[in-house]
DNA sequence: AGACGGCACTAGAGCGCTCTAGTGCATCGT
DNA sequence: ACGATGCACTAGAGCGCTCTAGTGCCGTCT
């Protein structure tokens, strides 16, 4: 039963509210008073560290409970020396990205460790994410999404463990975790052969990243299959846009019997167009996307798709970045230590727009 | 020119390297000791308050740069009692969410505040998220996005300034910045009534947020404009798997001139499914949308739809957070004071998917 | 000349926590 | 009976910073 515990009166609480409306959150020494301990005993039983009678730390749980005491992060990180904190830098408008995001906080905080977000916006660049992350003295950073300039990606490397998820860091400072594109148009390649499919055509990402492996990829599987005749590329990009006039370009220029675009945005555009200029999915052309994103999944498109485990990326880089910081817990960074690149395999996802081809071109 | 500041070699710089490689980052007690100042005033030069004469100001920041010094962001929150600090809790899978958040963290760094984000996704609860902020002792909390559930959202008020983007609360206790969604639909139907049509249908949200409004919205637009007896209303959902069922529906069930989804998503697969059902826009039917997202403006789309300014709303609940911890600078927070919900209007851009009627009627 | 105000700067006490080095006390082996 | 061992607990330093209350020192007013 809730007791009064302050000349303030008590608030009706739902099952634990703070006694203590307002005024300063409770802090360490307040629980320590109130149940009569040291200080020192208290931090003990919160942080759940042993060194504490299983009666006193009942008595203090149920004091700090009442009181609505919660560690103040900031001076827990800074007495503690380190600091158990992740740094995650982010473009806010990649739902690939996102899906990572969500990774690392499962993945780290399944380890003990707290993830602090640091996004990269139009008006807030990389350089700026990286260095709040910097200023919050994280331990180890996980940069996805937007790729920070190679210069302060190196001066980051230097003071502490950094992956790189999703994209292949352009210098070898960093751990990257990645999705080995090539393989993903390798899969979707061998499962459109598979089907019958001899003329097939790339829509590549233009300039977007991760566009050249994925292009090259396509060739080197078309060649390994003994299509490279057959084999065409298209220029493409990363949205609905460039998918759309793709479509436009091979429909005026003859048709292949399947297309693999960069992503799944791009494949969205190219299908959207297709349906509006006549062509059929997947009687006329099979379709294939990358990224296995949201819209890939939707009942009405059902599109086959490369898709990258974001999750699994996640895990896997919160995993490298923890055996780091526990092989040398000081402060010391063994940069010289060389850095490893984890290939995080894709797998194809199967759904309606790729078929058996028509007539075998 | 770089010049070695300890017995470990200095590193190639490229502007201001930390001359110390690793190890431990430098305090500011090393700026001072450097410096030949005290602590205090370097920390005064690095705050860039008033009290430190130019040239000592310059030398200060010149060894501080020489470091490469960087404050502890913790002890600084820590020390200085108030943390400076706007927590965001936000869902990582909404672009518009994403929109919302690079204006706070504008809004926020233009007056001087830091900004922590929070993410909520499958893994982690509303409720984990914004004990996460208050365990960094943020000073005030935006939520935007998924919804906390009232009581935590009580339990925060409480503690701190909240407000509420994008969506109405379900409790009076927070700020709440949000558009009106009734006047952006009353928009879309003045918009679409003055291009003649009559017979117009709301394809609505189902369940989603926000959904009810709109479709209130709707229907007492179509009242204002003596057009109760031809306004329809069809299920429909926050999806484009939802927009392209109900297009099934309406060429099913007869087409009405004009429709308006509850967003974007939706209009994107209604007109998708429209294109495969031979139905022309906006030649048989016009179509908005709702949300101006990234894909209504995609040029194959051209999408007419409603539009509301995320950064917008973010910079006017920071402007309100701001202004009421500026209103009580000392812990004590005042929950008897009313809260007050800021109406941003919405604006209709106007694209490709909306003509006038072809016959009226 | 003495008092005074203002400026540049410093000493030192914390902020809320963790962690090391204890203290006291019961239990144990010999 | 003695010290040795282990356990529950505490004192106190200190993480990196900010901030209050100073200390000197110079110029100025009477």
């Amino acid at each position: 039963m809730p007791t009064a515990v302050n000349e303030t009166d008590a608030v009706t609480s739902e099952h634990s509210e703070p006694a203590v409306p307002a005024s300063r959150p409770p802090t360490l020494q307040d629980v320590a008073d109130r149940a009569g301990f040291s200080r020192a005993l208290v931090s003990i039983v919160i942080r759940g560290v042993p060194g504490a009678s299983e009666t006193t730390r009942q008595r203090v749980l149920e004091v700090a409970d009442q009181l609505g005491y919660r560690p103040d992060g900031r001076a827990r990180l800074l007495a503690a020396g380190r600091s158990k904190l992740i740094g995650v830098t982010l473009g806010l408008d990649n739902p690939f990205h996102s899906d990572v995001a969500a990774g690392i906080y499962q993945a780290a905080e399944a380890s003990g460790y707290q993830v602090v977000l640091s996004a990269v916006t139009a008006s807030r660049t990389a350089q700026q994410a990286v260095e709040t992350l910097l200023d919050y003295r994280c331990e180890a950073a996980v940069l996805v999404g937007p790729l920070v300039p190679v210069a302060s990606l190196l001066a980051l490397t230097e003071r502490l463990p950094v992956v790189v998820v999703g994209q292949s860091a352009r210098s070898r400072a960093a751990d990257v975790v990645r999705v080995p594109a090539a393989v993903g148009l390798g899969l979707a390649v061998d499962h459109l052969v598979s089907l019958g499919h001899r003329r097939i055509t790339h829509v590549d990402g233009g300039r977007a990243p991760g566009a050249v492996e994925r292009r090259t990829g396509f060739t080197s599987a078309m060649r390994r299959h003994g299509l490279a005749g057959t084999a065409t590329i298209v220029r493409g990009g990363g949205d609905e846009e460039a998918g759309a006039a793709a479509a436009r370009e091979l429909v005026d220029g003859g048709l292949p019997t399947a297309v693999i675009t960069y992503n799944d945005a791009c494949a969205v555009g190219l299908l959207d167009m297709f349906v509006r200029l006549g062509v059929t999915v997947p009687g006329d052309v099979s379709v294939v996307g990358y990224d296995d994103s949201k819209v890939a999944r939707l009942s009405y498109l059902r599109l086959t798709t490369v898709s990258q485990d974001g999750r699994r990326l996640a895990a896997v880089a919160v995993e490298r970045l923890i055996e780091r910081l526990d092989r040398q817990p000081d402060g010391r960074r063994a940069t010289s230590e060389l850095k490893r690149e984890v290939l995080v395999p894709p797998r194809l996802v199967v759904r309606a727009t790729t078929a058996a081809v028509r007539q075998p071109g």
